[in-house]
DNA sequence: CTTCCTTACTTTCCCTTGGAAAGGTATGGT
DNA sequence: ACCATACCTTTCCAAGGGAAAGTAAGGAAG
């Protein structure tokens, strides 16, 4: 990879260029003037050492062409030139994609982790990668160009550290560090629900959006804001911890030692152990209770239905704070997601505040490998989107 | 005003030059440029016309002096240099002050509303700011610079429209133009919250910080955001709708029509009323209930502690969900803020999750004046932070 | 077929901006 | 008197992007 790893050392106006070429596929170079208010002179100088060196490609005509003038030649951005591996690590496995530029995986793998131990997963984790090295096809040892692993806790991008993770009980593990030691390949790390935000608003339901958050169901309950293009991070490392917003009701005792957390209704978790009670049945799983709730049983669809109710006023808190464009809701919980829709939409609807209510629900289920894909657009990000 | 209006034309290294002094006070250039990263020579170049436009001056040297090298040459803005009006409009008064670039009050003055009418209301706005402008000292008529109006309700800032006001009834009102042809002074108009947020960044509690959320408590209860430097506006022109947040309970409806908005718990009325309650007085009002809970009536205790503790769940909110590096308490309620504290801090500390919980909890007791300033911070704000 | 028109793209020139570095200046110390 | 030490100014310079003129490519009109 001769000529430039990243667009860091390109003048801004190219990098808007590959920006908006990246999220709107392709475009005329009168196209992108248009939208980025550059020059068209402008865009021609910053396109040319885009092309040079292979981060962008003109296309040819199109079909559909405009009756007089010149013809227009689009261009889009060149996905295979350059490669990233995400993983997401789990408490009990790892899961890693190879991607392109923009995120697409290309192959992915999964790992199981017998250990918490640190050594022990940054070995599991380099293996991964190597594993993944090898199904790109292997043109040697820079067909990958970085790494991004995400992670669920407090995590500090900048520095590379695990802050404190509840599900490894790691304490300031310096990952990105170590895992870079390991693999030989630069590597980046960020939180799990960040990266998925990440990669929404590059190359997902968030592309071209002012705001948006990122809802996601599953053992935990997590939500990303992505507010006027950047990812909201908090202050002490912090946010969208929509698990814990108190809106819950009283009977149910959080793992935080609060009552009326939404994690003590609507996780996973939290939904199966409610399956359980309300059938009597200590051994039921969330698939049978998914199960029952679809064949009309009334005791289960009010479990859902509780759960439901809780989600939707999560997210009315979220829209009546912050006024997201949109709210995707994501996560393997919006596999059922039928189950709770209903619920959802209308408590969101009693409850969002004014023009709050105008905001969009986007339900967009998620295999598992996209959570390692959030960390490959973490990774990819750093390329295209120089000192943030 | 002969030389430059506005910021706007100066390059953009100018205006960062003054937006540093406009923060920090009064710093020399090398400082500036260390705080910066201008180079040395950048700063004196951007300076210098700041200087001989008059927006900014050279300081007499400062007492503590550094032994050796060239004197430091300190500088400042001339808060001076231009004067706003700012305006709240509420249900039934205006109340106006005259400020310096600083939004400093210079002067105030307030007037009663007889009528909601649109027309009658421009009217007395028209008719605050001569008298303000009067107040002044009448160098002319270009001794103020522009006007800022503010108002409660969804206000859009860029169309100078207020889309819906509560209080005043109005929908769609181009107020902004309207009290432009009727005072004969540039004016912008927002949202009160955003307003005294605009304020706070600017010249309060929350300058240099790289997130805030401001809490107003009173009539209603509303929280402005502040992150990287943007105050946060939602894409729908609603956000900080914290007085909805569904935390409170079941037993008390709201006006929007749900159960548990805090303020159906925490509005200074809704103080009232359950105080009117506790104690069988059907005429007991907000000044007798505060000094019933200070004479430790412990069913007026209760009242206060529960809002309190729904303040405390709605602030944990805000910090599990955004992450701000402080939190600042204020509004009319915060002078009886010795009645929630203890409550506040303690719920927060128990609903914050994580490092949520190092958000710093800041009470500004705000005369109502301050509510007005809020208009002028937004109007000088348009000076030297064009094009935001 | 020639000419003209329209639109897209390219080239050239220029202005603005801000950095680097060297020079100037005010002070205290020797 | 000379130096050391900052701070401030000046002078250059390179980069980025705008404006406008030039070029390419196709269609339409005569």
């Amino acid at each position: 990879m001769v000529p430039g790893m990243s667009l860091a050392d390109q003048p801004p106006a190219a990098v808007l260029v590959f920006q908006t070429l990246l999220v709107h596929g392709s475009l005329t170079r009168a196209e992108i003037g248009r939208r980025t208010g550059l020059s068209a002179g402008a865009v021609t100088k910053a396109a040319t050492p885009l092309l040079a060196d292979g981060w962008i490609t003109e296309l040819g005509r199109p079909a559909g062409e405009r009756a007089s003038g010149r013809p227009a030649t689009p261009m889009a951005v060149r996905a295979d030139r350059a490669r990233f591996v995400g993983v997401k690590v789990t408490g009990d496995e790892l899961i890693g994609v190879l991607t392109d530029l923009t995120a697409r995986p290309l192959a992915s793998r999964r790992a199981a982790l017998d250990s918490r131990d640190v050594g022990t997963v940054v070995l599991a984790i380099a293996r991964l990668i190597g594993q993944l090295r090898a199904a790109a096809g292997a043109e040697g040892d820079d067909a990958v160009h970085s790494v991004g692993v995400t992670i669920s806790g407090d995590v500090d991008g900048q520095t590379g550290t695990v802050q404190y993770s509840p599900f490894l009980d790691w304490r300031r593990v310096p990952l990105a560090q170590l895992v870079e030691s390991a693999s030989g390949i630069p590597t980046v790390i960020e939180n799990d629900v960040r990266a998925l935000t990440v990669a929404e608003q590059w190359f997902g339901a968030g592309v071209g959006l002012s705001s948006f958050a990122l809802v996601t169901v599953g053992a935990g309950i997590g939500c990303g804001l992505s507010i006027g293009g950047r990812v909201v991070s908090g202050a002490h490392g912090v946010s969208g911890e929509v698990g814990h917003l108190p809106v819950g009701g009283t009977d149910r005792t959080c793992t935080c030692g609060n009552t009326g957390c939404v994690e003590t209704v609507a996780s996973t978790h939290a939904i199966t152990e409610q399956a359980r009670q309300a059938t009597g049945d200590p051994a039921l799983t969330m698939e049978e209770a998914v199960r029952l709730a679809h064949a009309d049983n009334a005791a289960v669809r009010a479990v859902f239905s509780r759960a439901g109710h809780v989600m939707g006023l999560a997210m009315a808190s979220v829209a009546n704070l912050i006024g997201p464009e949109r709210i995707i809701i994501s996560g393997e919980g919006a596999a059922s997601y039928d189950l709770f829709a209903d619920q959802i939409r209308q408590t969101f609807a009693d409850h969002a505040f004014g023009a709050a209510a105008d905001c969009d629900l986007v339900v967009r289920p998620l295999p598992f490998e996209e959570w390692a894909r959030g960390g490959a657009a973490v990774a990819a990000q750093r390329v295209f989107a120089p000192a943030k």
